[in-house]
DNA sequence: TAGATTGTTAATCGATTAACAATC
DNA sequence: TAGATTGTTAATCGATTAACAATC
């Protein structure tokens, strides 16, 4: 149905539409998708089902549909998708027709390596600055960028009309940063530091924490063995959770707290 | 259904839960509460109600005390929760009282980066292997570890009790070093290349993107554009999506597909 | 036309949240 | 006892999925 509104009653018929209010489950795998065919389109396929796509893409069929037809998609019946014509809606919608301006705060271990990942500059972002607080890393040059003092944040973020920062500082320093990157005009921040920010309104953080990560998978590492080997082990109600009777893994070394 | 449960009509008076079979949501929270308890009892807090803790992890409270009723936790009404209580229980279940070894999978930028990232070693963590396949890189010496070639992953893979593994690979390698590692019996794999991993049942595997980070948020930005200067822009149905009628975000630089 | 595959429906499942009785 | 705060209920919301009519 609906040619240029998904959902039906649209008020003025030729009116465009402003962007769609995608459910955000919807908008985190939309990049996915754009990876899968990127790779298709380089293996030489012009055209993929739905099907394809979603197996590419690590998901349910009926999912990518679903997510394909919030973006008011046009595949067709009995064929599929052309994959030329949906790798431009899905950059559209993703504000990926506009290669947007990055700065970086932290040049430490993961900041000096995000400020050479190549993924980024390939998928639509570009490094426009680097910054760091310790006047002893400002000068530096990585990857053919100067590493600027967080003093000069204001004037650069102009300049270069910065529109996403990366926070890979120390948590402490984080929200300091992120203060800053606000008081600049920043709206969209992904935070590298182990900690929470606190934004206004209107700003957008995203959080990576590695350590996270590998704390859900030893969760169902712990589960899996739990399961493997049912003799009844718990966390002792109320006391100390310590060994005890844990059992079968392998590897038994406490964790100092 | 299960016999020893938290939950009410347990069979058994006295009869220890095996591990509660968490909602994935709160199993994805329990490490950022840890985070936050962490710094609680560093502060010299014993004690947390749930609104303190909620709002340190950046979560309603309501939430909060659902996750960890789950838990079957023990938090004292009209009190609050005991902080090093809670970090025992949640220790306990996220299976952090052993520490678990990891193995690194390629030292490339990112790869570096991760080696050297003391977050992992603070909080549950020991890396306990570097592999690559380049011969040119094997021998390096990283913090204190000699990078190994991805060959000897068998047998290092024993002598160190690997329980999961991390790819930082590029996305070219990554199935192939998954293989490898499902063969010498990890369960559990964090993968940061961007691709789709393909893996038997039973191995758990978490993916980090950072583009895709930042194309969740360069959604956003966008939205938010195209918010705040309704001239109505859109995805001129079916047809390219190219510049046309973009308009007010300032930076303008088609991105090359 | 027959076969294939989309876009949508509707049922289901899981996650969030406000509200409040239980209880310290 | 009065005040505070948990643990749980129940309502709501959003996401997933199988199934299938529409249609190429």
């Amino acid at each position: 149905m609906s040619q240029q509104r998904p959902g039906g009653q649209s008020g003025q018929p030729g009116a465009v539409p402003a962007l769609p209010d995608l459910p955000e489950a919807t908008v985190a795998r939309l990049p996915e998708y754009l990876r899968a065919l990127h790779h298709l389109a380089e293996s030489g396929h012009d055209t993929v089902s739905s099907e394809g796509l979603a197996s590419a893409a690590g998901v349910n069929s009926a999912k990518l549909r679903k997510d394909l037809s919030h973006l008011g998609s046009y595949g067709t019946r009995g064929v599929g998708y052309d994959v030329a014509l949906l790798i431009e809606q899905i950059e559209y919608v993703l504000g990926l027709t506009q290669r947007r301006a990055v700065a970086l705060v932290g040049v430490g271990n993961l900041g000096h390596a995000l400020a050479g990942y190549a993924g980024f500059a390939t998928r639509g972002f570009r490094i426009a600055a680097l910054f760091d607080a310790d006047p002893s890393r400002v000068g530096e040059l990585i990857n053919g960028l100067v590493v600027r003092h967080i003093e000069d944040l204001a004037e650069i973020a102009e300049a270069e009309s910065i529109a996403i920062g990366v926070i890979a500082t120390p948590a402490s320093a984080a929200q300091l940063v992120a203060d800053q990157l606000v008081a600049v005009g920043v709206t969209s921040i992904l935070n590298f530091a182990p900690c929470v920010l606190s934004v206004p309104e209107g700003v957008d953080v995203r959080k990576v924490d590695l350590a996270i990560e590998l704390q859900i998978l030893s969760f169902h590492e712990h589960r899996k063995a739990s399961l493997t080997s049912l003799p009844a082990t718990g966390p002792a109600a109320g006391l100390t959770a310590l060994p005890g009777g844990l059992s079968a893994t392998g590897t038994e070394e406490a964790v100092g707290t």
